[in-house]
DNA sequence: AATAAATTTTGAAAGCGCTTTCAAGTCGTG
DNA sequence: CACGACTTGAAAGCGCTTTCAAAATTTATT
């Protein structure tokens, strides 16, 4: 009974994991087929008979046929793997939409590659390069740094989803979530409670989300007719060191306040140990309402009033849009509007 | 003036990035080499004349030539990738080490690949098959769930670096961080401060870090001469939530206790809310201490002591003994020892 | 000094595992 | 029985690494 060929074999990696290294052509050989053929199957890139397909699948099975992704890659496939820019990879708030992402990704069978850009447009742009240079089929970008006619110029050779923009074009898809929305809710959430007197710790003005925001307020603030004082809004740059920093900044100016509204939960939290610092309990003291809704507000002390921001949500909305564009087709999704969840750190201000 | 063969010109993708596909056989065209020339320079896998790594060196830097990992990976040679396995991409304590890790590995040309294994050995397994096919050079696992053997076995055929635990073996390096020593400097803390009834809340006994801290507040509890009730050691999983409950289960075994030393952070602040719904003021009418000393505990209110734990310097080390590895030197690192943050969630107990 | 032998540098060519033309082979139909 | 519509295989890459052997040097030998 002798092989019509040389019988491939396949090379055994001498570890422990029983990894044969099985090969699209052991599997070609074994179904009596070619390898085009179990390609095209792999692919769907045309019809086959009926009969090839069923011994084809037959092989792979009893093979363990896995497709080799850096082949592919090199093939000119895709390599099944999408880039994603964060800014940083421990990030409380993108890290939900980084889990969003692999969640969505996985089941699809692709893989992520993270890279943090560190808000930095310069390493956004290697990072960029970099994702290409290994073959990534799209690239989510979560909020960066590079301005639109970059992007879009990137994008005609690569899909890209990018969050926290506004913008549209080929092979290009955006998400945003409506900040200003969210800052209007926080500040009205504080009027209705009877609070006239709202201060604001303000996001890095370098971000658009972080103006959209004070912009809310300051709408909020308008429809009530209250009067905007610029004193009340303290800058910070959205980590706790700033909220900290707000808060003596904003007792220095001397004005009175009875409510906060931090554009982040990051500032907010700190700005609940400044005030704590200065004897000042929150809710009773002062009121406090942070944005994005991180899921450790919940176990703050008290735990903290926040505006939704469905950073796990985007993270799958993101990756689900990547995989249409990937496929051709035109993604279709809105992301959900902010959502204000009072909790304990806000409170009625007695009469 | 007519070219000796057929120039190579490359492609220029029609995207905005000037992104030309050098190849490397341009590159040896350029300078009048053969490709196996180049990828010798390359590589450094072989002596070369000084005039031709000159003439090489120049046109790649003329033609700004960039490897293609993905062909290298095909061919064989090494991806310049390494997989990591964390438990939780979103996780506050891991999130530092991932960007250790990302920060360690940037600079020599290695990038991470990261994936969620969710506290699950068969995933654990799935994703190690995943990166292998992927041909990362090395694989990160970051307190799996595997058993010492699978690992053994794996690491003949990739070089491993793990975390949490203590184990060797060829081609595997381990980082472990002395749980035990931290329960033990906790407890002590506590105990100095005049505290007798110290009640702990365990983590997940699956984990063996959680089950040496537990040992390590026993044993200080010994050295102090203190009983050790175990009604005052409440179960938990790590999470807030966990500590939240902690709180309503202690209270309801009618024990007396002037001090909890949680398993981690995020239970300590999930205890700390627990403690403020039922009107105990920490540290006044309880002290409090944690594990892990997140970045976020910083800001809790108040401040929450913990032992730090630095999550962050092990991802540096674990990818710099993984650089060790795949580059056929023996890592020789320690991480360092455990030490005690005092803060204001403990206080010393009013004679 | 001349030549043989041992070394070292270099290029040709064969892959790595898969995709994708291109053309040949099969059928069905008018 | 010729021709269009499909299915299938052969073969050429993708960009790089890596034998293998030839070419260029150096060292040894008489």
């Amino acid at each position: 009974m002798a092989s019509k060929k040389n019988m491939l074999v396949g090379t055994k990696p001498s570890n422990g994991s029983n990894h044969m290294a099985v090969t699209l052509e052991m599997v070609a050989q074994r179904a009596g087929v070619s390898p085009s053929t179990v390609s095209r199957i792999l692919n769907g890139t045309a019809v086959v008979s009926d009969v090839k397909k069923q011994a084809v699948d037959e092989a792979i099975a009893t093979l363990g046929y896995v497709p080799n992704p850096v082949a592919r890659g090199l093939a000119g496939g895709r390599t099944l793997s999408i880039g994603v820019i964060t800014q940083a990879i421990d990030s409380p708030f993108y890290g939900a939409s980084l889990r969003g992402i692999e969640d969505e990704l996985d089941p699809a069978g692709y893989s992520p590659l993270f890279v943090s850009a560190h808000w930095n447009a310069d390493l956004e742009v290697r990072h960029i390069d970099m994702l290409r240079s290994r073959r990534v089929d799209g690239i989510i970008v979560l909020t960066g740094r590079l301005n639109d006619q970059a992007l879009k110029a990137y994008a005609k050779s690569l899909p890209f989803v990018v969050t926290g923009r506004a913008i549209k074009g080929p092979g290009l898809f955006a998400l945003n979530f409506d900040n200003f929305k969210g800052g209007l809710l926080a500040t009205r959430h504080l009027i209705a409670l009877g609070h006239q007197h709202i201060a604001f710790i303000a996001g890095d003005p370098e971000h658009p989300d972080a103006t959209e925001r004070l912009q809310g307020y300051q709408a909020a603030l308008k429809e009530a007719g209250l009067v905007f004082d610029p004193a009340l809004v303290i800058p910070g740059q959205y980590h706790e060191e700033s909220g900290l920093l707000a808060i003596d900044a904003l007792l220095a100016t001397g004005k009175r306040f009875t409510a906060i509204f931090a554009a982040n939960d990051q500032m907010a939290v700190g700005a609940a140990l400044g005030l704590h610092r200065h004897g000042l309990r929150v809710p009773h003291d002062v009121s406090l309402i942070g944005f994005d809704d991180l899921p450790a507000s919940l176990y703050s002390v008290p735990p903290l009033s926040s505006i939704h921001h469905p950073a796990y949500e985007i993270g799958r909305q993101a990756a689900s849009a990547m995989l249409q564009l990937v496929s051709g087709k035109k993604p279709n999704l809105v992301v959900s509007e902010p959502v204000l969840v009072a909790r304990e750190s806000s409170r009625r201000l007695p009469a």
